[in-house]
DNA sequence: ATATATGCAAAGGATTTGCAGCTAC
DNA sequence: GTAGCTGCAAATCCTTTGCATATAT
């Protein structure tokens, strides 16, 4: 998707749901699509912090959640109290294989699991909305 | 796996990490193997509270710590904010299937998923330790 | 014009920690 | 006897919220 579309895709979003086209809102998304990342709204706040578009932290968290709702992020939890988000903007759907000791984080996509899923689903009458797959070890590196 | 025979073993466990075998200890093993649920510091706490056993609050976080470490329990996270504690004695592994309405969980095992993981830790040169894999939907009687 | 956003600082909730007194070994 | 534990309350960390001001439509 270019960025244009995006941003019209986006601010169709916002207008879908009486939310305004704000200046932080557009910086918090252009920050989030921009890297591959699995970042904290510290992060994020901090990178824009950095470029001098200076959006509240309390925004960023408010933003963020705007985004996943409306299917621009996605929120991860790497079980250390803290949340992450990365786009999912031109980015398939993916779960994580993480490195316990340096942090490094993997993606991962199997098709195979993901349709076990839906069949496990079906088994006890639920209807799938989403789901968390974290594999937690240790990286070559860090076996030594 | 027998009463005494758990608290030989968690005597040892203690043992072999210089922890002393204190019936705080004890009251917080008892209380996490005595149900199958899925519950959060606060609920063990005031279970043993209701129970007479003034077991403190800091005391209950620092023995969950202990038993997970230790193999006795398995910290969970719903995406709630909050640790949830489930048992790992006398009861296999297995994932959870969460009701993103009411709260119910229902716990599943899948072999051919278990398999899956490992391969994919191989192929990026990972050695597994832990994961979670939760799925998140709507039970039959909430998608009403 | 006005409904909605922002930023700030204060509040919140779960968890951790410092410390003085207590207890297992 | 002493290293390690407990309980308490205070501290911490991430996140949310109230409110006065500012802004998009």
């Amino acid at each position: 998707m270019t960025d244009t579309a995006l941003l019209d895709k986006f601010k169709i979003a916002l207008k879908k749901e009486g939310l305004k086209n704000t200046p932080q809102r557009v910086a918090v998304l252009e920050e989030i699509i921009k890297d591959e990342g699995h970042r904290e709204s510290e992060e994020i706040y901090l990178a824009l912090k950095n470029q001098g578009r200076h959006v509240s932290r309390a925004t960023v968290y408010r933003t963020m959640d705007i985004l996943v709702s409306n299917g621009f992020a996605r929120k991860l939890n790497l079980g250390d109290g803290r949340a992450r988000y990365e786009s999912k903007v031109n980015s398939p759907h993916h779960d994580h294989l993480v490195c316990i000791d340096c942090g490094l984080i993997i993606e991962f996509m199997d098709q195979e699991i993901e349709d076990i899923q839906e069949e496990i689903a079906d088994q006890h009458d639920f209807v799938l909305k989403r789901h968390i797959h974290q594999l937690f070890g240790l990286c070559k590196t860090c076996q030594k």
